[in-house]
DNA sequence: AGCTATCCATGAGTTTTAATCAACTATTGC
DNA sequence: GCAATAGTTGATTAAAACTCATGGATAGCT
């Protein structure tokens, strides 16, 4: 293969000249003067050393040579063009699957998954619920999204779209028993809690400067529940006072289901999209830009 | 067409890696560095926003993408490289017509002409007689080799060869009536011209200082001729003192056919190659240089 | 005819692209 | 565990491509 090709944006204007029959409207297609169109054809002329064009009146046609080049020309460059569009139809038309702990997908991604497909259509999107703590990277996932904390992986990308609060949240009528000005009074309920989350309680008790021997009675009384979910919906039916994400009580506690009546506070821990590499960056980059403005609608 | 293709330096990067199996390979094919090539391939993938490649151990293979790009893109380039391929064979098959007067041709170019041929087989180069004294652009020429004197064709391109210079030339025996020392024993013989050149005799007699009154009479007393050639032969056969650009008669008197008693003088014209616009200038430059080495040889 | 609009070519200068070099990571085979 | 091979990447340099502005030639219009 020591075929030395002309240089081939000479080759794309050429053919594109050609294709048209004029360099003006050829430069127009390529979205450059005709100048530059004008000066490369020059230079494919002075490659193969004969005119491909020749004068007539104030436009141009093909010399013989010139046809001889654009019969072969166009069906490549046809070619080109087809193959590229296939493999972006291919690209754009796979779905981009995401990834996303049942909670956070049942809370907060499937009320907005609507609104997330009228906006972002053409990256067709799919969730799959993956609980794991270490979001291995499985093949055929797009993207995942989920509360984690510093260090971030190496691998890949991962973009910050919010810092996790967490607060203490009870169904209304168990919230009447409490003190909005007395954190303490939370112990006057069971606390409810999951496996997953053991850090939760303490750092709460922690930022509100409460006793732990006490937040451990409280525990004790209380009961734990293998996954956030089921805690929230042990929340609402009165259970007791759960410990949860803020983002995921949020409808909640708008719609008075539940009442969090001592704030919330931040924690280490990041809602982040991370983006395996060998996935699509730039569909990634999307979905994150639409996730940071439906988030700041949910807590605005 | 609002098709935005991809930077086909990109395209040809992945065909060639893709093609060979290793970005090392297809530098090595383009004749660049490998992180030249590696940059390219990055700048697809960010394109298609889909990894085209998949690390391998040290090496590199195909994605699922990837695979289906080059499918096409494979076929697209192949047919591209037949293309110009093709077209640089139809330029470089087809002769290379050079014009040149008669009088040269026969008594200068011809002799040389399977030199020529040897020196330049590619060229494949094909005389035709042209004796116009303008050389019009006749389709199918592609050079002009001519005496021309200032100014010279605006259209095309004009590489100057060599001054012309011209001499008073008689045969041997002819020669052995004049003094060297003396020009005007030149009007002891018959003066021998081409209507053609009608200010050759004038332009001879001012250089030597002649009585151009004397030399009318002498040129009464000779003959015209329609062609340099008939003339020359004519000297040759001892008629009289013809008057001859000196490449033209080099090799009678290096032969001693003719003399040249009082030597030569140069005159405004200029042995030329005229390349019309049009035709191949980098082939012309080639018979140019080549020919430039023959008038150094034949005057040397 | 003269005027004007269109089309292409080109010199000068600027921006963009692509290349090199050299350092660095990862994998393989000895 | 060390050397060799393959690919990536940051910094810098070289080359290609583009734009702008100008000029020449042609065609159509009044």
């Amino acid at each position: 293969m020591q075929n030395s090709l002309p240089p081939l944006s000479a080759l794309r204007a050429f053919e594109a000249t050609a294709r048209l029959g004029s360099v003006t409207a050829a430069a127009n297609e390529l979205a450059v003067t005709h100048g530059a169109v004008s000066r490369q054809l020059k230079s494919l002329d002075e490659h193969f050393d004969t005119p491909l064009f020749i004068k007539a009146g104030r436009g141009l046609v093909l010399s013989r040579h010139g046809e001889t080049l654009q019969r072969g020309l166009g069906e490549a460059f046809e070619r080109l063009r087809n193959s590229c569009a296939a493999l972006k139809r291919e690209v754009e038309g796979a779905p981009f699957t995401l990834a996303c702990p049942g909670s956070l997908l049942a809370r907060w991604l499937i009320p907005r998954l609507d609104r997330l497909h009228q906006a972002l259509p053409e990256l067709n999107v799919q969730v799959v619920v993956s609980d794991s703590e270490q979001p291995g990277k499985q093949a055929g996932i797009s993207a995942t999204l989920a509360f984690i904390e510093p260090p971030w992986p190496e691998e890949g990308e991962v973009i910050e779209l919010m810092v996790e609060e967490i607060c203490a949240v009870a169904s209304a009528d168990l919230a009447a028993g409490f003190d909005p000005e007395r954190p303490d009074t939370l112990f006057n309920g069971a606390l409810l809690y999951t496996a997953s989350r053991p850090q939760a309680w303490p750092a709460w008790a922690r930022a509100q400067g409460l006793c732990e021997t006490q937040l451990e009675k409280a525990l004790a009384r209380g009961q734990g529940f293998d996954h956030l979910y089921y805690l929230m919906e042990a929340a609402v039916a009165g259970l007791g006072v759960a410990i949860a994400p803020r983002l995921l009580v949020e409808d909640d506690l708008k719609s008075g289901r539940l009442v969090a009546p001592w704030g919330s506070i931040q924690t280490p821990a990041r809602l982040c999209l991370w983006l395996p590499s060998g996935a699509s960056p730039h569909a990634g980059k999307r979905l994150a830009e639409w996730l940071g403005q439906a988030l700041n609608e949910a807590v605005r």
